[in-house]
DNA sequence: GGCAATGTGTGATATACATCACACCGAATC
DNA sequence: GATTCGGTGTGATGTATATCACACATTGCC
């Protein structure tokens, strides 16, 4: 019983303590253990490739643990970041259930516990239960959400400060702490990544952020960002 | 009997016409009757709003014939069209599905007939009808890997040029005859719609369609678009 | 310790594009 | 036939930001 890339890897999901109503593992038991009988386990190390885009769909992967990046990448080597993806996520799903290649990349971030679920498994194991088909549906849908979102960052910005600010902003709305003097949040992005979220330049995002800094907005310090003045964030993101 | 707006309106899916594949009304018998009985036929005139960014989800539209325009805008009035809905399309699944806000707005461009399907038959009809919730899901499949590509072309061109041309090609891969000197296109679009689409001002759409003109690429007259030169336009977009 | 490797800070320069401004054109409408 | 009105063509101008170019900080590694 070896714990690779140092993850104590949970094999039966019935007993997972990682289990949320987000999961699949969300589900009714007879479902889950149809869930159960074609899933496979697996722990991957920080920096691991699940899938590329343009390959045809294998079949989806749900992460347990972990963090995955998820981004897409043009033919003369920018790349643009969708999203950061959390555990209880579904990758893979829009090809998987489409039949259509990858549109997108996923890239374990740090070392991560995914179950993998082969295509035509899946696909069978959503048309015998309809419940786990409608989570399938709801799934698809916060996805189709998030891309929305992005678009209207990318489409309707007239700025990277505004852009920037529309994403600190993002990450004010999930985990974090409220501290004395702001929101106290943990990214555990560089500058450049952020620029690929935000479809700017690396050199962008370090001067704004200075600027942010400079005008007591918000401060980033290693991975520890404090939003200072959120009302201004919000103010410049024109809401 | 009228047809309001021009529209001969279908009543019954069954001996529907309009009938395809990709609609839910391709689904074995059993679901379809179930579907008939839940749902609203109406027409509407061009022009028309379905629903707004905001509103919380009343109901699914399946848009039987016409063009729907989905848009989103921002706090100071720009706009971005995310799509033209064909027939066949599904309007405000996610939103439904997910029981979150509309995040988009659906007008009519010409006269359209659609069905009307309130939530919480929707819900109901979906967690009844296996074959219908994996439609579902395939349908928002799509809607995610239309909005992944917007995202795609917005963050990753660097020029407006770039993504004229991409929107072109993506043209001419559907409906469209073939002539002596290229490719003929159907566009009902301004100008000023179609920087819309690729997050650019009226005035560069209108100044690049004039550089494509002048270097024989694709001339777009009236409504009818001509593509002349489709290597030329795949090399703009860096393929 | 020294030495890569990786990330961050900052200036100078060039440029694509938004924006403003206005002329023009065709199609409705009266 | 004149007149509005929505759409198109085109110039002038300003600005945000990409890009290049380095210096500096931090970390891990031999």
């Amino acid at each position: 019983m070896g714990s690779p890339y140092g993850l104590e890897l949970v094999e039966n999901c019935v007993i997972c303590k990682l289990r949320s109503d987000s999961f699949f593992c969300g589900l009714p038991k007879a479902s889950l253990e149809a869930f159960e009988k074609i899933k496979f386990t697996a722990a991957y190390p920080a920096g691991a490739v699940l899938f590329v885009e343009g390959q045809s769909p294998r079949g989806i992967y749900m992460l347990c643990k972990g963090r995955v990046k998820l981004s897409t990448t043009s033919s003369d080597g920018k790349t643009l970041i969708l999203k950061i993806a959390q555990p209880g996520e579904v990758l893979g799903l829009h090809a998987t259930v489409s039949g259509t290649p990858y549109e997108i990349t996923a890239e374990s971030g740090q070392p991560c516990q995914l179950n993998f679920i082969k295509r035509d498994d899946f696909l069978k194991f959503l048309q015998q239960h309809g419940d786990a088909c409608l989570k399938a549906a709801q799934h698809l849908s916060r996805d189709c959400q998030s891309a929305y979102q992005q678009i209207r960052s990318l489409g309707l910005s007239h700025s990277a400060p505004e852009r920037l600010a529309r994403l600190l902003l993002e990450w004010s709305v999930g985990e974090h702490a409220e501290v004395a003097d702001g929101t106290r949040i943990k990214v555990a992005l560089t500058h450049e990544e952020i620029a690929q979220i935000i479809g700017t330049s690396r050199e962008t995002v370090t001067r704004t952020l200075a600027d942010f800094r400079k005008k007591q907005i918000a401060i980033l310090k290693g991975s520890t960002l404090v939003i200072k003045n959120k009302p201004l964030l919000e103010r410049l993101v024109g809401a």
